[in-house]
DNA sequence: ACAAAAGTGTTTTAACTACACCCATGG
DNA sequence: CCATGGGTGTAGTTAAAACACTTTTGT
């Protein structure tokens, strides 16, 4: 995927060679206790260098979309997901990323809904991974995981994250599953409750839960802004919402 | 620099440029009310686009430094500045951020001493500007500026940023008047000397500031990790501090 | 009736705020 | 001695943690 380039020479004058990656998280059961758990989708690479090996979904930038469209189509590509959280988490420059030739990765992070990744074109290059017993992958794509996770776990402790990994509605049980899955503790329900019952973005709907073997919960609804697609603390064109915003004419850097 | 393309067909086939910026912060006096502001330095454009208005100094990558090295590189070369702290803020990728070619601009920002900052050579077109006062710049840089204000904010609320503006000793108060600054309000000065003592990474030196027309303060010193670039919530070989040291993968939940 | 999870109430604890007050020094 | 900021004490407020308890359903 990456031109395979080969001496230090040859290296020397080409220009850094940009590609758009991302770690793409879901919840879903555990195999053994059937516990929400993190889960990651990888492709198998099928290419040197690291053939063989596990490898975060990526590619290069086309030249007509932003860094976020990047992201948000080749990860549609190759997984066929569709992620309701997108943002940017990092781009990582290191000089010896790649064997080859200077790799710039600017690295994205998503969360897909349980049944939207339940839709996923699994195959023997595509497999879900649980995120926190994955082998060695390729390139330095195992901490790049490991950032992403922390970054998540930030993120979850802020709050109004959790619910992007849900569907349109859900009980607080399941927004309580979420954090513990991520966060990897127990939470006290009744504080749990409490807490998010303060949030104003949580609206309860008049809906039941039916079908469990005990009393029916209600059904609540996110209603903070921006349903879809990293509108969180970001800059370029959505400012971050606590702080004041102006324009945002266009761009580039020095000369 | 970059190649002066022109139409929309060469403009596909160029791989996108890719481009280091840097936001300076440094702490100075108001020149009406002498207390500390914050300030940043800029260069004037000597070419087009945007000629002769002020940017963020910046330049390309070289092929053989990180990116973290280029950052400080240029800074260094173009306002002669040596951060002691540096952090990645993001990357900006809009389709329309240059008018004559695609341009990927990875920004980095940094926090300087006053000592330091009174070393800058400035000139005709490298000059310091306070940074809640900014004309309208090249490019997008207002916005990337008004970012990188709020991700500064966000971490001096968080605390063990704050010292990177002073230098090796400081006081209590010097401490206040920089939070004071950067977040642009009053705070209690008991409450606030309580919480810092409270701080582990402060340590208290038997030295006290002479001179002073009123009781000597004593002097601290920030003994946190790395009095120096960005050691903080960074991916790649630095992990974040607040998380658990050992590897994230080895968490895992109840089952 | 019983299990199981929803949902409520109450006590304790810790953290932060506001503000009164004493201390040490230069003038 | 007085003005000024350093430094300490303390009561009031608020948020979170811990945990006992009541409610509502399916079986």
């Amino acid at each position: 995927m990456y031109a395979d380039a080969a001496n230090v020479s040859e290296r020397q004058l080409q220009p850094p060679a940009l590609a758009i990656s991302t770690v793409i998280f879901a919840l879903r059961p555990s195999a053994t206790s059937g516990r929400p758990t993190l889960w990651l989708p990888l492709v198998r690479r099928i290419r040197q260098p690291h053939l063989g090996k596990w490898a975060l979904p990526g590619g290069p930038l086309a030249q007509v979309e932003s860094l976020q469209d990047a992201a948000s189509r080749n990860l549609r590509e190759t997984t066929g997901l569709v992620p309701n959280y997108l943002e940017q988490l990092y781009a990582f420059g290191g000089l010896d990323r790649a064997a080859t030739q200077r790799l710039v990765s600017i690295v994205y992070w998503a969360l897909v809904q349980p049944d939207e990744a339940a839709l996923t074109r699994e195959s023997e290059n595509v497999k879900w991974f649980r995120a926190d017993r994955l082998e060695a992958l390729a390139f330095d794509h195992n901490s790049i995981v490991d950032y992403a996770l922390w970054r998540l776990r930030s993120k979850v402790e802020y709050g109004s994250i959790a619910y992007h990994f849900l569907g349109e509605t859900f009980t607080l049980a399941q927004v309580r599953e979420v954090y513990e899955a991520v966060l990897d503790r127990h939470l006290d329900p009744a504080n749990f409750r409490r807490q998010l019952r303060a949030t104003p973005d949580i609206t309860p709907t008049d809906d039941y839960l039916q079908g469990v073997r005990h009393r029916p919960p209600r059904l609540y609804r996110y209603t903070g802004a921006a349903g879809t697609l990293g509108a969180q603390a970001q800059p370029a064109q959505a400012q971050p919402a606590q702080a004041a915003s102006t324009s945002v004419s266009t761009s580039a850097s020095t000369d």
